[in-house]
DNA sequence: GCACAAAGTCAAGCTTACTTTACAAAAAGA
DNA sequence: TCTTTTTGTAAAGTAAGCTTGACTTTGTGC
């Protein structure tokens, strides 16, 4: 699952550590999940959404097709 | 997390089995969230949009505010 | 070049999503 | 009522999301 979260970050000038603080996660999940190492939970992705005011679809990417 | 999964499922009329396996899960699987018993993943939550040609938003409710 | 901030990564451990098997309760149809 | 389908639930196991702590690498400013 692809995602926008870097730019979005770069977008406000947050650092890893500052946006894990913002939705309440560690600071190595942001980089795993940047990384595409896993994919976010449901509702983290509800909260990332709701911090950049988008819809999920706007920030993650579903690549099965 | 609220959804409405019971509800797109009788509009169709699928009973929870059939949807399960529409959506590559099992039956329990959708039993448990629809009862609320935990959270669907990202990937299947995109999965199920995708399905009822919804957005994840228009299924899922985030609960959390 | 050096110092510091930011990003990347690893290991071990905990929690939550999901599985299979199995059985009970409820609903629906004849 | 009896039979079948659907839903609910439980136990036990695996996999994925996430944590903390610690360390290395990369970037940036002076």
């Amino acid at each position: 699952m692809k995602n926008r979260l870097k730019v979005l970050r770069a977008e406000r000038n947050y650092t890893q550590a500052k946006l894990a603080e913002l939705l309440d996660v560690s600071r190595q999940t942001i980089n795993a999940i940047e990384k595409g190492k896993f994919d976010p939970s449901l509702p983290l992705a509800f909260k990332a959404a709701r911090l950049f005011n988008l819809k999920i679809e706007d920030i993650f990417e579903d690549e099965e097709y």
